[in-house]
DNA sequence: CGGCAATATTTGAAATGTCAAAGGTTTCGG
DNA sequence: CCGAAACCTTTGACATTTCAAATATTGCCG
C-alpha cells in the first residue's frame, strides 16, 4: 500500500489496499491532491489577508470583469450556487469590497462590480496567490506541470461529458 | 495617480485560462475539475442513498477499520477538523451506521465503528462509486490514468513538503 | 390587454467547514 | 502524591455549501 506516498493524511485508503480499480484510485490521489493544497492556500490568505478562498475566487472574476457581473454568470463562474453567490457577495458588500446594483433595463438582476477599494486588496492577494503556488509546486518539473496540464483537460472533457445532468459549460 | 501607482500592474492575467502563470494554470485546472467530478458523486450519492460526501467518506475508513478508528485518527484521515467529526459521527450515529463508545483504558478517547447495518449501507454505496468513477472518467486512456496517478502524485508530495505548518506528519 | 411561462435572485433548512477556546483525562516531574 | 503539561474531544461563533421553495420581474402568446 505504500507506493510513493507516506502521509498520514490521506484519502486513499478508501481503495483497497492500492491494488484497486485505476480510475478510482485516479481520483482519490486528485481529490486528496486538491484538499491539501486548497487548506494551505485557506490558511495563508485567512492568516495574511483575513480572506476566504471563495471570497477570492469571487473577487477575481470580478477583476477581470472591470464592468461587473451579474449574480448567476458568477455562479457559474465561480461554480457555486445562486443561493451561496448571494450570501459572499452580501459579506463582500459589506466589507467595502464589492457593489451590488441592479441595471434599468432589466430589474431581475442583480451586477455585483469591485469599489477601487476591492480592486487594491484583491491585486495583492492575487500577487501572494501566485506565489504561493510556485511555492506549492516547486519541486514539478515544468515539463510535468504541462503535461498534468493537458492530461487533467482530458479528465475533465471526460467528466463533463458524462454528467447525470448533461453537459454543462 | 501618477507616481506611486505600483499596485495593479501586471495582473490581469491573473485566474484567467489563457496565459498567465503554468503552475497557477495548473492549480485553477485541477481545482475546477476535481470541483466537477465531487458535485456530481455528491449528486448521486444523494439521489441513490441520500448520503452525503463527507459521510462517505467518512465511512470508508471505519470499512477499512472494523476495529473502529479514535476521531482524532478519522480526522486525520478525511482531512477534516476534529470539530467537524464530531457533528459527523453524531450524524451517522443518530441513522444507525455508527456506534461510539469509550475504552477502558483511557476515558477522553471515544471510537466510532461501523454498525451491522453501517457495513451493508457502505457496501452498496462503495461499489455504486466504483462505477460512477468509471463511467465518468470513460474517455481517459488507461495509459493516462496510469500516467496521471504518478504525476499528481509528484504534485501531491511536493505540496506537502512546502505546508506552511511544515510537511503534514 | 391579461395571464403564464421563463428568468433571476433571495430565502430557509440542514450539513459541512474553519478556528479558537473550554472540558475532561492522563501522564509525568518533583 | 500534586500540580503542570500533554492529550483528546466537544463546544461555539461564523462562513460556506447544497437543494428546494418563495419572490420578483420580464417577455410572450392568445
Amino acid at each position: 500500500m505504500a507506493e510513493t506516498d507516506n502521509s498520514a493524511i490521506d484519502l486513499e485508503i478508501i481503495a483497497q489496499g492500492g491494488a484497486g480499480k485505476p480510475e478510482l484510485r485516479l481520483w482519490l490521489r486528485m481529490l486528496s491532491t486538491t484538499k491539501l493544497i486548497s487548506q494551505e492556500i485557506r490558511r495563508r490568505l485567512r492568516a495574511e489577508f483575513g480572506a476566504t478562498l471563495p471570497q477570492f475566487d469571487l473577487l477575481a472574476q470580478l477583476y477581470r470583469e472591470r464592468e461587473g457581473l451579474r449574480l448567476g454568470e458568477l455562479s457559474k463562474r465561480t461554480m457555486v450556487t445562486n443561493g451561496n453567490v448571494t450570501g459572499l457577495v452580501e459579506r463582500l458588500e459589506a466589507d467595502g469590497f464589492v457593489i451590488r446594483e441592479t441595471p434599468d433595463g432589466d430589474r431581475r438582476v442583480t451586477v455585483a462590480k469591485l469599489t477601487p477599494r476591492g480592486e487594491t486588496y484583491f491585486s495583492a492577494m492575487a500577487a501572494a496567490h501566485e506565489g504561493w503556488l510556485r511555492d506549492i509546486m516547486a519541486d514539478v518539473e515544468p515539463a510535468t506541470v504541462s503535461t498534468l496540464l493537458g492530461e487533467i483537460g482530458i479528465v475533465k472533457a471526460s467528466a463533463n461529458n458524462h454528467l447525470s445532468a448533461g453537459p454543462a459549460d
